[in-house]
DNA sequence: TATCAAGAGATAATAATTATCTATTTTCTA
DNA sequence: TAGAAAATAGATAATTATTATCTCTTGATA
């Protein structure tokens, strides 16, 4: 609710560009690239610029306010949901989806059944499916 | 073995520079960068040309023979393994392994796991464990 | 062996991302 | 609450991984 209560939190100094970044990336599923969140923010923001959204993006992505996604595209993307979660990355369209919370549950322990099998110390984990969206798959099947 | 009916069999022309990047590939289990291949390949094809393999990689993923990774760096890798399995990146010194096989099957049904889940026609998927490894790990506990 | 599409290499272009620099804004404290 | 110090915003330029173009050469096929 409280966006600068939350960015201080984070140890982050509140900006009004920071306010309304973050806020619009919170404020999104669709896990919008820098592109995308700058197109969004422009009518309201006129001044702001392309490079403020990469540096916020990438001083709230240290802080571990937001993820960073590498959907295999030419830009990465992000999501105001820092925590580990499953993504479906649409290979027709480009749509990117969490995975069904209930669904995503299952996959919880996954690290903790994978620590045991390494010798890595695992700090995080990202895990992506590929394939077609509802949308596209009914145009496929036609 | 044969690397030309390997490539034969994947629809691909066969060249030399096309055998030399397959076997380099192949030939290694450190998931190597376009510029990581250009280095070892150099010495021995002088000729060579960093944009001949990229093309060259990016015909090999289209056909299926090699996977394309993208471990949340500044560049791509490369893996001869096409199929699906899980890797370990090393956020400290970037090295990136391949899971233990044995760990890696207990993995092996995720995909149709999750299908029954999800309104998405699923084709792949891309599994990525973030940490420190063993020697990484070693030199943090001083 | 001739044909012809595809590949190789040189070169230039793209485009996402980062660096630099200066004025402005936050934050902190006296 | 004013002022100092440090961080941020925006303008601009630079970087760099990757792709496009173009011409010459080569591999596949009959
Ligand atoms: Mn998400
Ligand atoms: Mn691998
Ligand atoms: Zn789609
Ligand atoms: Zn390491």
């Amino acid at each position: 609710m409280d966006t600068a209560k939350i960015l201080r939190e984070h140890g982050l100094r509140v900006t009004p560009q920071r306010i309304a970044i973050y806020e619009a990336l919170a404020g999104t599923k669709e896990h919008p690239s820098v592109e995308a969140l700058y197109d969004r923010l422009r009518p309201r923001h006129p001044g702001l610029s392309l490079n403020t959204i990469y540096k916020t993006l990438q001083a709230f992505a240290s802080a571990g306010l937001v993820r960073k996604l590498a959907t295999h595209e030419d830009m990465h993307r992000y999501d105001a949901n820092p925590e580990p979660h499953t993504h479906m990355v649409c290979i027709e369209c480009g749509r990117v989806d969490d995975l069904d919370s209930k669904a995503d549950e299952r996959l919880a322990g996954i690290k903790d059944l994978i620590s045991n099998d390494t010798d890595y110390d695992l700090v995080d984990h990202a895990l992506y499916f590929y394939g077609y969206c509802p949308s596209c798959r009914e145009k496929r099947n036609k």
